[in-house]
DNA sequence: GCCAACGTTGGC
DNA sequence: GCCAACGTTGGC
């Protein structure tokens, strides 16, 4: 499997964007849905990753890169962590109302299954939301 | 193994 | 703060 893309939700009240570059690298922790696990196992180093405000903003605000692949929680033997690093913030945040009403982003996990908490994104919505976002 | 009840998440 | 959607739990 070749580069993919993900989207990773954060409540910015419980970790937010600033404490994301702040922190540089953080281990991402805490996930306990099945379906949100699977897609962590299937991060790959190197694989670039949205950076979502939920609740607050619900918008995304930046851009991590998985530096470390899938590993099992030694505190939880349900859940499990990967290392993510912030890479740069948006020049404009995209907000959900926007992926909303972009007819070539209507079709985002995060608009189908809002609860889901780790996603895998398509090229092309990637690359529509890094062009909305003033990402070069 | 099914399904109803309950809890949690997240948008509004 | 409310409620809809989804996941999980537990009784059968």
């Amino acid at each position: 499997m070749s580069a993919a893309y993900w989207l990773v939700k954060s409540e910015p009240a419980v970790f937010s964007w600033d404490d994301m570059v702040k922190a540089k690298t953080t281990d991402w922790s805490g996930v306990r849905n099945p379906g949100a696990l699977i897609n962590m196992k299937n991060m790959k180093k190197g694989d670039r990753v949205f950076f979502y405000h939920s609740n607050e903003g619900k918008c995304v605000v930046g851009i991590v890169e998985v530096a470390k692949t899938f590993y099992a929680d030694p505190k939880d033997e349900k859940s499990g962590l990967v290392d993510v690093k912030a890479v740069e913030k948006l020049p404009n945040e995209v907000t959900l109302a926007t992926i909303k009403t972009d007819p070539a982003l209507k079709d985002m996990v995060l608009v189908k299954n809002s609860r889901l908490s780790v996603q895998p994104v398509t090229a092309a919505e990637w690359a529509r939301v890094c062009k909305l976002g003033g990402v070069k």
